[in-house]
DNA sequence: CAGTGGTCTAGACCACTCG
DNA sequence: GAGTGGTCTAGACCACTGA
């Protein structure tokens, strides 16, 4: 089947038909606002969702439609439009979706803009506060788990045995107080036994470095495309799934130990990496 | 609202209630498939879609269900159940949204498995054959469109007069047959006015370097997360968005003059990145 | 506690595709 | 041409939220 197309709908049913005009159209004023107009072409082949999907997201792109504005509620939205609260809701999701849009319970539904962008040079090693620094940006992190484990894959990424214990954090990082990343790291234990003394706070690097002797060297990190989970969706503010930037990251000693492991899912709305290749 | 809750379902409508048992099952035999049975237990939370779902989605896991599988249609299965075609509906329109699944008309839907994943080393300067080449593939390549183009917002990128000529190529690249991107890239005339001779098959890299005497030294690329477009899921054969690798280069000549920009569309679900990172 | 979105039912018409 | 998914209508119950 096509996903394009769509004639004109449905048939209104059983009951007398085409009493509507063409267009029906309805004057919005939104509690974060500009007034807004929004309308129904039942001529048009294009479905009654798109149309009102492709006009909401015009006043987005416009900034007429600013970050916290509110939308009438899926019923109140039809019955103006003299539609069906489904289509309407096809509307709705499909903002969602694209991160557009959040509900809110009681108080019917609310425009989300676009976050800024941050596009860090990557290449050398560095911790997440570094990184915010040269962008000239103040560096947060919310600490969500701490715990000490025995965990057989990461005993095996470490190449240690299945008793080993290791450090796992659970961390979001913030960017000028807007959620960046949320990472999950496994620090090895056996190679840094200090470390069950860190403190939230602190950089890991720096009491790896200064309280472990512990000196890393260089990491190897793979980069790909995801959508985001649902802890991450609650982290970010996101009504539902969006593509994200998964890194991992291996991180060896001198010595060429691994002394870290570490997956960051940062939000694709607001991360850009920057690479320098040479021949 | 929360999004992952939901009560048993409403009641049945109008008619008789409750001659169901509490679970329905079926048991399908697809054509490309072992056989399989989904059941819906009317007692659980979960809504039936979501139940539909994750018992798809496990036997897709376990290899019950391969690619090309195809399943019911939404009304046979629905039938079946005896749950509305609606529930079906959402069940499979998950299962495309997470590129699970796509419908072919008459003949119902078909499940997609998930495709092999590469990952090339990022950090020298090199095109796609030489990049799967080392991975031990065979790079082919389908030009989509090739032509001469005025442009002012290159014109503005490659630094030249808004008059300037630029040749612009849209290709699709494939590893081992698979398509594995789509990039568009420009080309400076004014510096390499032999490439409006460039012929199909060639590498743009070798013909820069042997016919226009151009050196290309380095670039600067940048990352992001995206979800593709609807050229791109025709390109890598994706019923819906799917999360991508957003690839945005510039290479520049030896002499730091801007020779070439390329955006590409890297497929998420088979492409991964590996960087090293050193102190 | 009123109103919301989430889920579900039953039924309809459409353009399109495949046998 | 029969059957498909895409879209739409009308109406229902639910858990949850927020005024």
């Amino acid at each position: 089947m096509s996903t394009s197309t769509s004639p004109h709908p449905a048939a209104p049913g059983p009951h007398e038909v085409d009493t509507d005009a063409a267009v029906t159209s309805v004057v919005l004023e939104p509690a974060g606002g500009s007034p807004l107009r929004l309308s129904i072409d039942k001529r048009l082949s294009e479905p009654y969702y798109a149309q009102l999907a492709r006009q909401i997201k015009a006043q987005i792109a416009l900034g007429q439609l600013k970050d916290g504005a509110s939308l009438p509620s899926e019923r109140e939205l039809a019955q103006q439009l003299n539609i069906s609260r489904t289509a309407v809701k096809m509307c709705y999701e499909q903002l969602k979706s694209e991160a557009a849009m959040t509900a809110h319970g009681r108080s019917g539904v609310k425009i989300q803009a676009p976050a800024a962008q941050v596009t860090p040079q990557m290449g050398r090693l560095k911790g997440f506060t570094e990184e915010m620094r040269e962008l000239g940006m103040t560096a947060s992190t919310r600490l969500l788990e701490r715990e000490v484990v025995q965990d057989r894959t990461m005993a095996s990424i470490f190449g240690r045995s299945s008793t080993a214990r290791f450090l796992r954090l659970v961390r979001v990082r913030y960017g000028d107080a807007v959620p960046m990343t949320r990472e999950c790291a496994w620090y090895d234990l056996t190679l840094a036994p200090e470390l069950e003394q860190w403190q939230e706070q602190q950089s890991t690097y720096e009491f790896l470095s200064q309280r472990c002797g512990v000196r890393l060297m260089d990491a190897e990190q793979s980069i790909e495309a995801v959508m985001s989970s649902a802890v991450e969706q609650d982290c970010f503010g996101f009504a539902g799934p969006q593509p994200c930037l998964l890194l991992k990251r291996k991180t060896y000693t001198a010595g060429g130990q691994l002394a870290e492991y570490v997956e960051g899912t940062f939000r694709g709305d607001a991360y850009v990496y920057r690479v320098r290749l040479n021949t």
